[in-house]
RNA sequence: GGAGAAAUGGCAGAGUGGUCGAAUGCACUAGUCUUGAAAACUAGCGAGGGUCACACCUCCGGGGGUUCGAAUCCCUCUUUCUCCGCCA
């Protein structure tokens, strides 16, 4: 959520990133939230005048009937009750007026950095990066679907009987590949800083609030309704609402969290030809990394970050790219993201395996995120996080690109978590 | 799940209807003293709205109510603690 004196203050340039997003309206609706918010201040500004006076009538009072002059304090009471019933009335076209206001904010996605290209659909992602060798594989090579049933490592089946489509059960090597990795990760990430932390698999609404899922987005979460809470969709959620309401000293930063959960999304409407397999799941794991910065440092943590995912897919040697999100693909909450693919040799088409970003204070004013400035002064916080890594389809593009004719070989920095070299 | 107790500033902890955004202690910040530090002393020290700056307004777990006036009384929700029940 874009905070209003930031509107107010680049109204013009606000308006022009968001073009970049073809978010049309954003005239409209900018000029709109100013118009309220004056709107707003002024109502304030009246409740308050007749806050003041009915406090010093009340003072009043008091005097009045410690020294036992009670007739004239009823007389001030009467007037009292004018005043009461203005401040009522004046309350409810407050609280109006902050919904209002609210609700029109809610609808304005965060601004575009600079480096965001125009566009519309991932075609026009812009290619920013890309390493590694597309392996040659050998003569009847097949799609990880397919290699996961021949050596009964993922069963589709099994989790369509247990729960339904998209929940999948990993067996014997698949399930302790699947664990390798997810330590592989963690100490990745824990290597370089970023402290590990466990967290619930379910939140409230605030939280859900806090990140930007809510209130539009509740359609690609599970809802448990009996105690309204939400599966999470990503640890995105719990670990950076664990700096909710939290005011920082400038010392503390940098902030580095590192989190292994389950995912859970309800993905509506996106069944389709390449929801194949491992490809989109309903339920999958995650490894995930996020950063509470300095706004000034906001933009080389997401550097580093970028570094240090093309370093894990450098060491398990699998072939990506790195792609900038354009102004259409770009999350609403994101100001740039850069996704990571990695190239699935036997699909013959790359599949998106993380994704970096950072939501400058557009989270933060949500989460009343903030920290203490050199001049003593409040002032949001930066959110970042990324994917490091999303398992499945990392998983996909090791059987798919490691697959021989004797069976899966194991990237060589996984041997040591796995316990073995070949899944045959 | 049942019964009872509690929730106040970074922490501890006063405050049970009026001048209380809130005593006191610790922590913290600045100054005095000191070669420096500690100690001592002095001052400052919650957040949001509003203002050029003041004024002023709001906030004592969340929401609602009583009252001229609520941290204080009432209702409700949440959380914590104790006891009982159940249980990985």
């Amino acid at each position: 959520m874009l905070q209003v004196a930031t509107i107010r203050e680049h109204k013009d340039h606000i308006i022009e990133r968001l073009a970049v997003r073809n978010f049309s309206d954003a005239k409209t609706i900018i000029n709109q939230v100013l118009t309220i918010d004056e709107k707003r201040k002024a109502t304030q500004t009246e409740l308050d005048n007749i806050l003041a006076e009915s406090n010093k009538i009340s003072k009043e009072i008091g005097f009045l009937f410690k020294s036992g002059e009670q007739q004239k304090a009823t007389i001030l009471k009467e007037k009292t009750g004018q005043l009461k019933e203005q401040s009522k009335q004046l309350n409810e076209q407050l609280s109006n007026v902050q919904n209002e206001l609210n609700n029109l904010l809610y609808q304005i996605p965060n601004i575009p950095n600079k480096l965001v290209p125009a566009g519309t659909t991932e075609e026009d992602n812009e290619e920013v990066f890309k390493e590694g060798n597309i392996p040659k594989l050998h003569d009847g090579a097949i799609p990880h679907w397919e290699i996961a049933k021949k050596y009964d490592i993922i069963d589709f089946e099994l989790g369509t009987k247990i729960t339904g489509a998209g929940f999948p059960v990993y067996k014997g090597k698949g399930a302790k590949l699947q664990r390798a990795l997810i330590n592989y990760f963690l100490d990745k990430n824990t290597d370089v800083g970023y402290q590990e932390v466990q967290v619930p698999y379910l939140v409230n609404e605030a939280s859900g609030f806090g990140t930007g899922q809510l209130p539009d987005k509740e359609g690609q979460m599970y809802h448990v309704t009996g105690d309204n809470l939400y599966l999470i969709p990503t640890a995105e959620v719990p670990v950076t609402n664990l700096y909710r309401n939290v005011l920082l000293k400038e010392s503390d930063f940098p902030i580095l969290h590192t989190a292994y959960t389950p995912c859970f999304r309800r993905e509506a409407g996106s069944y389709g030809a390449h929801v194949r397999g491992l490809n989109r799941l309903h339920q999958f794991d995650k490894v995930e990394i996020v950063r509470i910065e300095h706004p000034n440092n906001s933009y080389e943590a997401l550097d580093r970050m970028v570094d240090h995912v093309k370093e894990i897919l450098r060491e398990l040697k699998l072939p990506y790219r790195i792609l900038r999100l354009c102004g259409g693909d770009l999350g609403f909450t994101s100001a740039l993201t850069y996704d990571f693919e990695v190239f699935s040799t036997a699909q013959d088409r790359w599949l998106e395996v993380s994704s970096v970003s950072n939501f400058e204070t557009f989270q933060a004013n949500r989460l009343k995120l903030r920290f203490k400035n050199a001049d003593g002064k409040s002032e949001l916080a930066h959110t970042l996080n990324g994917s490091s890594l999303a398992l499945p389809r990392v998983l996909a593009g090791i059987l798919e690109n490691y697959q021989t004719e004797n069976g899966i070989k194991i990237p060589e920095v996984l041997q040591k978590y796995t316990g073995f070299d070949i899944i045959d």
